[in-house]
DNA sequence: AAAAATTAGTTTGCATGCAAAATAATAACG
DNA sequence: CGTTATTATTTTGCATGCAAACTAATTTTT
């Protein structure tokens, strides 16, 4: 019967949105010790793993929206985070440079995932690991789909 | 080894960020053919399931946040699919209520979520039934967190 | 090479999500 | 019974997510 689909309870979406959210606001508290957002800390968290990469691959790393990314990128200039470099060899593009002091916040951030993995007391790591994989399925299909 | 945590890839949080905009994503389009935003379906679709029910009832059965919740139902009222009706019997109180036109709706969102689930062209609904399952755990647990 | 198309980013406007402060009304308490 | 605490909602301020329009620089066409 179409009409229990319309069922909050059973739309996948809705249990998307509430683990997102909630998620989020999990993060929220142990990232404002570090004075940092969550997308903010996305951010910082792929460029510790690749540092020096243009705002393209940024947002194509971090899946941030463009006119997001270039609010979030002054603001955590503003915050001495990372410097926004122009290229000489092609204008139009500009290289994200943590500094020392993105760089050193690293170390006070890493514990955080584990932090949150914590709270999950009811999910053990096997669960979380399919829990991903089928998030990457979805996610998939969605990207291939929007375009 | 630690580092390897801080890896977006890696990260069960990045995952649900990207699952939960995409989702979000998928919906706009054949939600805008109905004139609603993704949040304001959430609302309609409580009140599918049952009408009549307090602003504190509707926060609880959507997870959308008390202050964007007066936003989104003033504006909904403005589209007349609802109206915002005082308690007599505790006048704190307001208790939302659909109008025709809201009812109406139903008939052209019945659709939508099969319409969505169609995208998933890799993944099956057993496994989608596991995906609920296990963002429910998370969502449980982070619940009782949360307070 | 000049016009057209494409690419990289930014800006703008609208709709949340969220924390915190503010309101209004009811319940609790001494 | 009057003061205090609690509850239901709203308001405010900040940070996105997203579509669409816009700018600047580079590449492709003709």
């Amino acid at each position: 019967m179409r009409h229990e689909q319309l069922k909050l309870k059973n739309q996948l979406c809705h249990r998307l949105y509430m683990a997102s959210n909630s998620i989020a606001r999990a993060y929220r508290e142990p990232l404002a010790k570090v004075n940092l957002t969550y997308p903010q800390y996305v951010v910082m968290m792929a460029l510790w793993e690749q540092d020096k990469i243009t705002i393209a691959e940024l947002i194509e790393k971090t899946a941030i929206d463009g006119g997001a990314m270039t609010q979030i990128l002054k603001k955590m200039t503003e915050k001495c985070l990372l410097s926004i470099i122009k290229d000489e060899q092609d204008k139009r593009k500009r290289v994200i440079k943590l500094t020392q002091e993105g760089q050193k916040i690293k170390i006070k951030a890493v514990d955080i995932p584990s932090q949150i993995r914590c709270k999950f007391n009811n999910v053990n790591s096997l669960q979380i690991e399919q829990l991903v994989q089928l998030l990457d399925l979805i996610n998939h299909d969605l990207k291939t789909d929007n375009r």
